[in-house]
DNA sequence: GAAAACAAAAGTGTATACACTTTTTCCGGT
DNA sequence: ACCGGAAAAAGTGTATACACTTTTGTTTTC
């Protein structure tokens, strides 16, 4: 792997922070990055200070950079945010739904049941997450969109990557729910199993910290 | 001015974008900007780097850094998000108010009201942006905070920051309002005053392009 | 005289160098 | 054998160097 400008070093290491190849805690050493990535320490200490303000990456002073490790408090603050902003975004979305966009969604959902039942792990988690940016880039809100993708981000830092498969298609059975109430134009019944949802992916919440895996070149490699 | 770290020329470039002494379109000059700060351009493209991320600056590639000049249609998308983030933040935060956060509240909006009377443009701008990130503070909602705090940065990059003596009494007086009706825990009356109020801010979105002045030194110097 | 072409200047993008800080290693003292 | 501390190693923070791109200014051509 060589050859990439910042924001593919940026992507790369998201990647590998939301899919918990690379663990909170983990040290992010630049030099090692640099070399796994085939450019300077420049590029890397670019990406890192990216990744620090999506709250992915933490930097120490002189200390260097490590995988975030949210507090409980913060997760939960985390999730307050999504709760507040995806209610009001559901509302707004009944509001103005065409069956066009139910289309786009109902074929989401599809996605997502299919790679459920691949049993495709990383692929199933990135889809779960996207069906609420999909949500807003169908409302043609960039802004919204842009701003949920950080948060569904960190969500993932914070949830289990690997969520077991009846709780994958839990909230699969969810989304499909709240499609169909959003079908219906029952706005209250959307927003209602929304919250519902959102609530239920943070009871699934798992804080038990796990041992820090340091090989960051092993981890990076696997994609 | 020396001696400063890359979070202090954020801090100080954000502050001139967002008071309007740097213009939308206004070419940032790295060279320019590292002698100003008496810094390399090595400290000047990480404060960059970081403002592109506010929205605040946008990097164009080869050709440098600019004030950004957001689009109506953005400017739009962004109070979307804010009516929403804050509609139901006012819920929430009646259904947990206390008389101390009431009191904390008050204090501020009469702070405003004297910022007001003595005509101070910067102090009374920043301190009715201010209001809404107190509310997301008193919550005790960090993450709320920080993320209200860069969505009222970007407005204020929007609207005009010498906004008319009228325009700022007038929000001052809807902020009054909002309280009391948190005082009274009427929910449904203080989420409705709080949507009209981020409405009219939003009405009185000026999109009329000045011309911009490329004089970074001076404009940063005045404050 | 205006437009095209070229040369010079200015500016950005990446790599490297070096000072300084933190971490690790190794050794002597108790 | 363990603790403390000095020396070495590794790592971060900032500045500088240099290649390459864009912009600007000048000259040439029609």
């Amino acid at each position: 792997m060589e050859s990439s400008s910042t924001s593919l070093i940026v992507q790369a290491l998201t990647k590998a922070i939301v899919e918990h190849r690379l663990h909170p805690g983990s040290k992010l050493a630049e030099q090692k990055l640099a070399d796994h990535f085939g450019v300077s320490r420049t590029l890397v200490r670019q990406a890192l200070l990216q990744l620090s303000q999506h709250q992915l990456v933490t930097l120490e002073p002189a200390r260097g950079a490590f995988v975030s490790a949210p507090s409980v408090a913060e997760a939960r603050q985390v999730f307050a945010v999504r709760r507040m902003l995806e209610s009001e975004m559901t509302r707004a979305f009944v509001r103005q739904v065409t069956p066009a966009k139910i289309e786009a969604l109902r074929e989401h959902v599809a996605q997502e049941k299919h790679a459920i039942q691949q049993e495709d792990a990383p692929g199933r988690t990135e889809l779960l997450g996207d069906f609420h940016v999909r949500l807003a880039e169908l409302m043609g809100n960039e802004v919204l969109a842009q701003l949920l993708s950080q948060l569904i981000s960190r969500c993932a830092l914070i949830t289990l990557m690997y969520q077991t498969q009846g709780a994958a298609e839990h909230s699969n059975d969810e989304h499909g729910e709240i499609v169909r109430a959003m079908a219906a134009r029952n706005e209250d019944l959307a927003v209602r199993l929304m919250n519902e949802h959102l609530l239920h992916v943070e009871e699934n919440l798992t804080f038990d910290r796990q041992p820090p895996s340091h090989d960051i070149s092993k981890a990076l490699s696997e994609n």
